[in-house]
DNA sequence: GCCAACGTTGGC
DNA sequence: GCCAACGTTGGC
């Protein structure tokens, strides 16, 4: 079964444009950096063909469109190991579907009733989560698709 | 720049 | 295993 998730990245950073540039020559962009475990347990139940929303974090504060989980998760190539010499910190590898023809701000999403349990406002400091199936379907049609 | 919400660390 | 202290994220 298809599912959906919001994942953040400071656009000063990495933004959406940088990420659709990527896919425009055919390369996908590893999700590092990533320090938390539910962040990270999200991006291992994640498979190929998911989608997820860009959402920028800090500057703009909005869901600026649409990406898909091309690499199941895998080791990220930029953590340490811990004192076992195990690798701890994960992440998959994505690429742009399509931006929003109109971004969502987070102002909008919290003035929006119907998704008030979203994660990324329930859980504000998590940089990867879930979106429910309804709550895809809507922000997308808020954003214009 | 401040602060709330959380996560992590380390002493006991 | 508890909890105080501290660090980080991210909105405002």
């Amino acid at each position: 079964m298809m599912a959906y998730w919001l994942m953040k990245s400071e656009p000063d950073v990495f933004s959406f444009d940088d990420l659709v540039a990527k896919t425009a020559k055919g390369e996908a962009e590893e999700w590092h950096g990533v320090r938390n475990y539910a962040a990270r347990n999200n991006m291992r139940e994640m498979k190929v063909g998911d989608e997820a929303f860009f959402y920028h974090s800090n500057i703009g504060k909005d869901v600026v469109g649409i990406m898909k989980i091309v690499v199941p998760a895998h080791p990220d190539s930029t953590a340490e190991l811990n004192a076992k010499g195990e690798v701890v910190w994960e992440c998959v590898d994505v690429q742009s579907v399509k931006p929003f023809p109109r971004p969502v701000s987070l102002a909008e999403i919290k003035a929006t009733p119907e998704l008030a349990d979203i994660e990324l406002v329930r859980l504000s400091r998590l940089s990867v989560s879930k979106v429910s199936e309804a709550e895809w379907k809507l922000i997308c049609k808020m954003g214009g698709l």
